[in-house]
DNA sequence: AACCCGATTAATAAGTCTATTAAATAATAA
DNA sequence: TTATTATTTAATAGACTTATTAATCGGGTT
């Protein structure tokens, strides 16, 4: 049935970790929790990934090179006019959040207590995003040199796009929680602010 | 020279821990390490509070009720016209989480980890931004009727500006270390965003 | 059968954490 | 002064953590 039952339980261990370390961090996950989480013995976790830190690692890398590599993503780009080529980078951000809703917590708690995560954050930006910022800063000179957008950098629209992105995921389950909104009307309010945060930006970007 | 001398001890302890708390969080901050940033015995600490639990919620009670004190005073916003309060609010909002720029991620992370404490936020968030959305929900009536701005619920403003004000202080410090930008040109993106927020929500106003 | 070897487990060392207790010290009152 | 109370410390119990080690299990090979 398993093409490599030998990597089932390493497999099911990466699993079990990743939905532990997005749901409770680094700290509050123990590889006692991922192998009662697996149903196996803890000194399997260890045998399998030798310490904590590789296992963490290891799905942290995987997660945040796909997260970036969807993101950077410039292969539909081409075809679309400005105004399509921002809608469509938005959201794609949007979507690809929302299929990860956690991922942007784990990131920014464990980037800011664990300094040495920057590394690998810093290679990653370095190269994936240029030829998007390439794209999109020569379609934009075309646009403010035909006077039909303000002059704004792209690195704005890009911190702009991001925060009221992430904070959909971020801020709106606690506000919900608060409010006492149920998962209806959270799809439906996310649905809305998918399409709003696109309509700011552009709002944004009129002369 | 201490008016309350008695105080000073537990004083220094609740200094220290607010410290620790808003750099590591709850989780990853041990009494240990408090009474060893004071400088005193660890089980001062349980003297003085008991419990972890106790110092802790101690003082996230205290900074959260300030918090949002301040953002829903409304005393400053009478005299103002409509276009003047949403800059006065926003920029209002900028400034707390410019003096408290490690609230935001204690906040996100201790209140999704810890749903006790969603509790305490419903009360505050029940009774205290009651003043201010009836004025501006009000202004933007009377704004919305004579086709100055467009159809929008203030919420969504509200939303807006929270996810674009707050994102700077969790994203950016990230983003700074990514991209080499020194403290200086770090201030000078603030400066910079804290009025380009504004400008974000009045032109999403525009109709 | 005996053997091998990877996968799995039980046991445990060594360390950290919270919280408590009893003893020591400092401050105050009688 | 002495008695009383408050503050501070040292010591430690007990729970939990990571990581290692040696023993066991089970399937495949010879």
């Amino acid at each position: 049935m398993d093409i490599n039952s030998e990597n089932s339980m390493e497999q099911s261990i990466l699993d079990a970790a990743e939905k532990l370390f997005l749901e409770n961090g680094f700290k509050s996950t123990s590889t006692t929790q991922i192998a009662k989480e697996v149903g196996c013995n803890q000194a399997l976790v260890h045998y399998y990934f030798r310490t904590k830190d590789n296992l963490f690692n290891r799905i942290f890398e995987k997660k945040f090179g796909d997260f970036f590599q969807v993101i950077f993503d410039t292969t539909l780009l081409e075809q679309l006019n400005f105004t399509q080529k921002i809608r469509h980078i938005c959201e794609s951000h949007f979507d690809l959040l929302n299929e990860n809703p956690k991922i942007p917590m784990l990131i920014l708690n464990e980037l800011s207590r664990r300094p040495d995560h920057i590394a690998l954050l810093r290679e990653k930006l370095h190269v994936l995003p240029e030829k998007l910022f390439e794209i999109m800063e020569k379609d934009m000179q075309t646009e403010i040199d035909a006077g039909r957008i303000r002059q704004v950098n792209f690195m704005d629209i890009v911190l702009t796009m991001v925060s009221l992105n992430v904070s959909l995921f971020t801020l709106l389950p606690m506000a919900a929680q608060v409010l006492q909104i149920d998962e209806n009307q959270q799809k439906t309010l996310l649905a809305y602010r998918r399409n709003e945060n696109v309509e700011i930006i552009l709002k944004y970007l009129q002369p």
